[in-house]
DNA sequence: TCAGCTATAATGTGATCACATTTATCCGGG
DNA sequence: CCCGGATAAATGTGATCACATTATAGCTGA
């Protein structure tokens, strides 16, 4: 049984409004974005099913809909698991990342209003707080925020959805980006970018948004650096 | 009963081998992108279930599925339809086409070998068939797959099934673009698009993709060419 | 004629079960 | 000691059923 993993997955009180399935996709999300469960950890429905205390449907469900996401690999035999990373293939997330969320990010903003700026420029200060106060989880939550709220001024975005899949896929590297990234801490990207945006500087924007992704995620430059990442990730789960 | 129309939804013989779910998730998936169904017909897990003769199960999961790729939308109350498509809608879908699929285009240029643009070649040649026969279908196949096998060079490509869920948002536009195609050709943009890979200049590729998507969607530039073909696609499916 | 309420039908959700297939365990022969 | 095959356990898949929620039709009263 040491085998498998214990699969330390949060219990998470669940919501009377929201659907069972929606409860176990979210807490399965939950545990692959925080690393919970390690790549290549195998899950199986009864599994989760028992640790869940809920009937093996809700979680079937779940699972297909985090595959479709890409949050999950379904292997050809019928094993259910959470992605390797390779520094290449975050290379190519990184990357791809930026074609997106500057994209996104051009055009939403001849949609941003003085109300949608205030709670950017907010956002901001918040962040700064929980940087000040080393606040990981916080400081992605509100990092992720920022990026919604800004994209999503676009009100005919279908962006979103795709951006979404990118972070989850990002998943558990996005907290340890974070960490790295409060040790070395240089430049203020978001504060770019609202100057960018009230200039109405579609480049500047861009650019603002490109170096927030590259510096957020900079340490996979080196495949050495990014392999001890993924390393570490295994074994903070483990701890 | 008028009210819902008839779902001429084909029977498309199932494979041994592959699932239920699978097989429905394919009928529907075709049905979206063929237009067969059109956007706001509601659609019931049970009523689809019988129609297809499998029980409510893969239904659900394959509804679910397509939701999760944007093709369906959920409604809040309990509902799955075909989303509506809106110009503004239709133009940021364009956008975001060219967004990725320029950055895929030019992640995979590297990785193209002799092998692999012999076979872009011979895509080319045999669109240029169809093309010539005026077999709408086949040409958008044909294209889909000339595209797919310019990302998929790149081994560690992570954005084809971003864009493959943008190609199922445009749905039965496609169809009515190639269509449109047809009858106002004017330039070979594969050919440029091989030309700028032979070339290995990255630019050139971008530029390429971009003029083929461009002038494929073309016709979504007046809005009210964009609504005619709407109504257009609602007479062919009610036909 | 139409608004509002009620009863009935329909729908999504989730649990349980049966079956076919796969994976794991164990044991004997090399 | 290790390899390979047979038996047993586990797994995914899909069908059926019960229940709560929602939509629809029908009816009453103004």
């Amino acid at each position: 049984m040491d085998k498998k993993s214990p699969l330390n997955i949060i219990p998470d009180p669940r919501d009377q409004t929201e659907t069972v399935t929606q409860w176990v996709y979210r807490t399965l999300r939950d545990a692959v974005m925080n690393g919970t469960v390690l790549p290549g950890r195998a899950l199986t429905i009864r599994e989760l099913a028992a640790l869940l205390d809920v009937s093996a449907m809700p979680v079937r469900e779940a699972l297909r809909l985090l595959a479709a996401e890409n949050a999950l690999e379904l292997l050809g035999n019928r094993r259910v698991i959470v992605p390797e990373m390779s520094a290449m293939k975050f290379a190519e997330l990184c990357e791809a990342r930026i074609a997106l969320e500057t994209h996104a990010a051009a055009r939403a903003m001849p949609y941003i209003d003085s109300r949608r700026f205030d709670d950017l420029t907010e956002l901001d200060a918040r962040i700064d707080e929980a940087q000040a106060e080393g606040d990981l989880i916080k400081i992605t939550q509100l990092n992720q925020q920022f990026h919604r709220t800004l994209y999503l001024a676009n009100p005919h975005d279908i962006t979103q959805p795709l951006i979404e899949s990118l972070w989850l896929q990002l998943g558990p590297f996005m907290r340890l980006a974070m960490a790295n990234l409060a040790d070395h801490y240089i430049a203020d990207r978001h504060k770019e970018a609202l100057s960018a945006i009230a200039k109405s500087d579609a480049y500047a924007l861009k650019m603002a948004i490109t170096s927030d992704i590259r510096d957020g995620l900079a340490f996979a430059a080196d495949p050495h650096l990014l392999q001890s990442f993924v390393i570490q990730s295994r074994q903070d789960t483990n701890a």
